[in-house]
DNA sequence: CCCCAATGTTAGCGGTGCTAACACCAGGGG
DNA sequence: CCCCTGGTGTTAGCACCGCTAACATTGGGG
């Protein structure tokens, strides 16, 4: 009836956690997390977190897991408005870069998570690899980018890129005043040069 | 007399504590290290560290800087043995992703520290960025750079080589198996090729 | 020479991750 | 229909942690 007096049981705990985790971590960051609070703030418990993750380390790779997926959907949102693959590109990579100046703590998990969901991750991250390279052939068969290595063309890419996203997170003194819109510019500047430079443009 | 009895007072227990603990976050990671362990890796009481780090954040800070200061040292070393500008760059590229991939619990330590020591790394990190406008404006003047802002191009090179020290760090999936020669081919091409792109080489 | 500030000690508080043993209850098989 | 099983919660507690307060020791400068 009304208001769902508390039962013994919760629900779905699982779910709950994960939910405030992912929201703690994002605003707090990753230490700011201790499976005690978690249980404390479901109205539950200290020991009942475990019945859902065999530990803490555990939990930390499902709000990994969920923030990868984020940061997914994100990328896709924002290739989906762009017509033409260069276009594609770019937006990729602003919105990268614009993810982690807005959610550092979220985008410093997804990285240092090394364990059990670094498979998906990796596994992300090479459909990621393999939509660029298509696009880097495609381009060269074009005659639009010179014949080096496709994969050296896209690792550096990627590492400009995710350079660039850890340089905002890691608070680098240059960028620790930039807004998300500065980050956005910058983003499209540094590519831009690069893909002036290797001659995709 | 033989053995140096261990008397009341240590002698000098902040660089010994400081030490340990440097190694023991370069060999097992910065969330291996713990005051009480510190403490008794040190034949001391748990309290005693205390007096000489205010709380576990100052050590860790203390140990950021130590290692900034070994990469800075590292940086310098790899840059003496070079006598032009050019080969000095990428000389400086490679020790950095090296040192990256060799000590990556010291190089997320380095990076991941924002408290007072910070400014430390702000200001090292200043230095090198204005060695590298210097040598970029002097590429500039001899015709060798296009004309784009060379802060910008200091950026770009900059992220590149953080990005990529960071995806080894990080445990990128393409680069996990590398090894450190590996890694040096693959920062020697990185910037062989951001460097043609901008018309360096 | 002696005293006091620096540096060590013990004891202890509140927090943490995690485990064991037990309590509850929902849903499916007899 | 009832019962019983296994998933989910509870309480109690261990070992460790960071950190503090109050006391002990001692070496070096006035």
């Amino acid at each position: 009836m009304g208001g769902a007096a508390k039962s013994y049981h919760h629900g779905n705990l699982r779910e709950a956690l994960l939910g405030t985790a992912f929201r703690l971590v994002d605003s707090q960051g990753v230490q700011a997390i201790s499976m005690r609070a978690l249980a404390r703030e479901a109205g539950v418990s200290s020991a009942a977190p475990f019945r859902h993750f065999a530990d803490k380390q555990v939990l930390l790779d499902a709000v990994a897991e969920k923030a990868a997926a984020e940061l997914e959907r994100k990328l896709d949102e924002a290739t989906a408005e762009c017509s033409d693959a260069l276009t594609q590109f770019r937006a990729m990579t602003v919105a990268y870069v614009r993810f982690a100046a807005e959610h550092p703590a979220l985008f410093d998990l997804i990285h240092s998570t090394d364990s059990v969901s670094a498979r998906f991750l990796g596994e992300v991250n090479d459909e990621r690899r393999l939509k660029l390279i298509a696009l880097i052939i495609e381009g060269q068969n074009a005659g639009l980018i010179p014949d080096a290595d496709p994969e050296l063309i896209a690792l550096t890419s990627e590492a400009l890129t995710h350079g660039l996203a850890r340089m905002i997170v890691d608070r680098h003194p240059r960028l620790q005043t930039l807004s998300s819109e500065q980050a956005r510019q910058l983003a499209l500047a540094a590519t831009h040069l690069l893909q002036t430079g290797i001659g995709l443009s």
